[in-house]
DNA sequence: GTCTATATTTGGATAGAC
DNA sequence: GTCTATCCAAATATAGAC
């Protein structure tokens, strides 16, 4: 259908190159027909080129599907990393991570949804370190969620079954969310680090811990657009 | 393999119908490999029949998909329509909710997961309709969380979102759960049922209302194995 | 870097005998 | 109800010219 080449030219005022047509084909495909429900032709026809000139940039169809799932999980990463470092209390870091998470899932619906759903379409030898990316990623927000317990701030029963409801739950808003609702993202990702927190049920002294009581460092909060 | 055959005179000492032993082949290779990443041939070996017999059961592979989403929804609803009628309070109602979706979840595991990431597989007719009926069951979980904010029961700044929140980590479960770990269902879904009531801050008299504390009829906690 | 043309395998689905 | 054999469209990927 050509959708790709025109939207470029009508966005831009010329035509982008060719590897990140590709690029952007494959993902928007991935999302709305799944990997394996989605032709190379497709891809190639969406992108604005014909299947011999994608394959000058791609040696498989799997590599399409492998470099979306490593954009989503390494900068996952590397954010719940950095928030580690920069955020001390427990509150504060779950609550900076879910606006984060949120966020990131909310900008980058096509790819999140993709790495989301198409794991079990990777050949078994790089499914496996995919998979390996993710834990990672989750051993953040589980030790996250157990020191909280630990030190009193969060009272759960079992904060392995919580970490993973809480990732779910965040998760989740890639598959729900449109743009053009009346909440802003910022809005959005404060409002589930509030589920969130009530959820482990949070508290300082006695009182519940709000969401809009942190005082959180900006790019914690993942505001920072450097994806 | 062969697997489907074998697996049956094991367990049963005589095969099965060829019509059952085709429906659950493809429910595991769905929830495997992916609808488009299973073969018509794949699910006519895994029952032990040939494609020829197959095609004497089922119409069109998607079919097989059909079935087992309404096998799902079909009774989910159901459910959620009998523990609204069967309970009274917002908190009981919500807490039922939760304990039958996770239980449903955790005990089909298989159908669940087809449902939750095959929608996007379907004809553009069908999927009208699964999603139509997947809306309703949606709605009455909405409306339940609006009850109980409108009388004051739960404290939450947006039911909706709140409500798609609550769903999609419910159906996490059937993501991650095994049977082999130490949880029994009942616990784990009690579990569950705890963690959405700390979410909308659910609270009678001003003290916080805890899963444990409610009495639900038995059927309403989803423990009757009628599925 | 991009094309036309095609090799090769696999896909869903069917014909017709028993 | 189940089989063998097969039709035909679509799949991924490639060859070789420009």
């Amino acid at each position: 259908m050509r959708a790709g080449r025109s939207e470029t030219l009508r966005r831009t005022g010329r035509v982008r190159p060719a590897d990140g047509r590709i690029r952007d084909a494959s993902v928007r495909l991935f999302a709305q027909k799944g990997f394996q429900g989605t032709g190379i032709r497709e891809i190639a026809a969406e992108a604005g080129v014909t299947t011999a000139a994608l394959y000058h940039y791609v040696d498989t169809k799997e590599e399409l599907l492998l470099d979306i799932m490593y954009g989503v999980l390494d900068p996952l990463a590397a954010a719940a990393r950095r928030i580690v470092n920069e955020v001390d209390r427990p509150e504060a870091r779950l609550s900076a991570l879910v606006e984060h998470h949120v966020w990131f899932h909310a900008t980058n619906q096509l790819a999140t949804v993709v790495t989301d759903t198409e794991i079990r379409s990777l050949g078994s030898e790089v499914r496996a370190d995919v998979i390996a990316r993710r834990d990672v990623y989750e051993a953040i927000w589980r030790s996250v969620v157990a020191d909280g317990v630990a030190d009193g701030t969060f009272r759960v029963d079992d904060p392995r079954i919580t970490a993973i409801a809480i990732l779910q739950m965040c998760t989740g808003v890639a598959h729900w969310y449109r743009p053009t609702g009346p909440l802003t993202l910022t809005r959005l990702s404060r409002r589930y680090a509030d589920l969130v927190l009530s959820m482990v049920r949070a508290a300082r002294g006695g009182v519940p811990v709000r969401a809009d009581t942190l005082e959180l460092p900006s790019p914690a909060r993942g505001l920072d657009a450097h994806v």
